[in-house]
DNA sequence: AAGATAATATGATATAAATCATATTGTAAA
DNA sequence: TTTACAATATGATTTATATCATATTATCTT
């Protein structure tokens, strides 16, 4: 429960903060633990906390009209929902965890007090959205202007980039399931599916039991990239 | 030239310079002209300058396979380019004036070493980013699971939005082409153009020339966030 | 004022992908 | 180890929207 022993604190946004105000943080920090696909927030509510994951992987959603949305993901280290915080908003979208989560979560007074003098703190958070913004403008445009196949395609890579690649066995590290990647790429679950058979039976991809090993990364990026 | 007599002084960002870097700022500002069409700066290229608006209207777009997506607009007094200065990184947009547009510059490291610094700047580039990504994830969602119908209501109100209505006449006030708004609704022209017609048709818009008149607003609000 | 040109409009057709239907398989629980 | 259920798979059909084709109109030029 202390933040020294972590081992995220290398690379912890905490660790920005003032020596005083880290001691403080950690004092006022809690941790909650999340069943995987129970949310820790709900787009639409009230941002009460900084929250950073110290353990699980989480995907940020979001609803509409019957339709899930993937916009990004976060692992253990990594800061969710400030977006909400920094502009005293209500969180624009959930987060479902994909693991069992462990997270850790500060009064949001605690981080944007410090946010007001810390100029190491502000700039962090500044790379961090505008990090954001980058990827979602790129997300958009693929989104918007791809083929199914080359957004499934896309969004392979995309889990095999955040969570890696079995050097050995080529299959992704985390299990994702057909509605999830369908989500990542705004496509129907049963059109998910025929792409994932379309991969296969090019030999690009291998659907073993449910999950997925990557046989030819090259091509998966042609697909994704092609005009 | 000087930015104490400029118009947009009250909102411009080089109002947030500590007072000697403000003097230093405007000795380095250099205006650019850019005629309707003509671009500012590309995507992909090196972000060399921070630039902001002084006159004119920019839609921020990015290309992608032939097609063409607006994903923002910048008018008088907004700062444009300025994400990719943060993360230093190419631009991940092009500015295209959609009149004719005066711009000031400002050497990079004039604005960044003053980042460096100056919190209340970093802040209010904090919270320009955020805004942006809030707004971007909300479009990538509406783009990626609203029909074109849809997409084209909340494009006329968006435009209604930022650039404003003749409160009289309930003309937009700027004047987009088919093809403009076809770019912000992720539609084909055509497909926009129909559109409209279906719009004129139920008595919602009504097409003068090429201009767009905003009937009954209420209706498009209703038809651009239905399920 | 007439003509040229680009923008707008509309019809016909093609096509990607959603939806609906049903079958099969993997996994977890009893 | 069998059963049950959810996940995956695949086929048939529908639908939205892009594309292609052509016509009409507005605006600008001379």
């Amino acid at each position: 429960m202390n933040c020294k022993a972590c081992q995220n604190s290398a690379s912890c946004i905490i660790a920005l903060f003032n020596k005083n105000e880290q001691e403080n943080a950690m004092k006022y920090m809690t941790n909650y633990k999340y069943k995987k696909g129970k949310a820790i927030f709900y787009e639409g509510l009230d941002s009460e906390s900084f929250l950073t994951i110290k353990k699980g992987i989480v995907k940020l959603v979001r609803n509409e009209s019957n339709n899930c949305q993937i916009l990004r993901f976060a692992k253990a280290g990594d800061p969710i929902g400030y977006r909400s915080l920094i502009t005293h908003d209500v969180h624009s979208t959930s987060a479902i965890p994909l693991t069992d989560t462990t997270v850790c979560s500060f009064p949001k007074n605690v981080f944007l007090d410090e946010l007001n003098y810390n100029i190491a703190l502000t700039d962090k958070m500044l790379q961090l959205v505008a990090n954001d913004l980058k990827h979602t403008d790129a997300l958009l445009v693929h989104l918007t202007h791809k083929t199914a196949i080359k957004r499934i395609a896309k969004a392979l890579l995309n889990i095999a980039d955040i969570f890696g690649l079995n050097e050995e066995t080529k299959m992704l590290n985390t299990s994702f399931s057909r509605y999830d990647i369908s989500c990542i790429a705004s496509v129907s679950t049963e059109s998910c599916i025929r792409m994932l058979s379309e991969l296969k039976s090019k030999g690009i991809i291998d659907l073993i039991n449910r999950s997925i090993k990557i046989i030819d990364k090259k091509q998966l990026e042609l697909i994704s990239s092609s005009e």
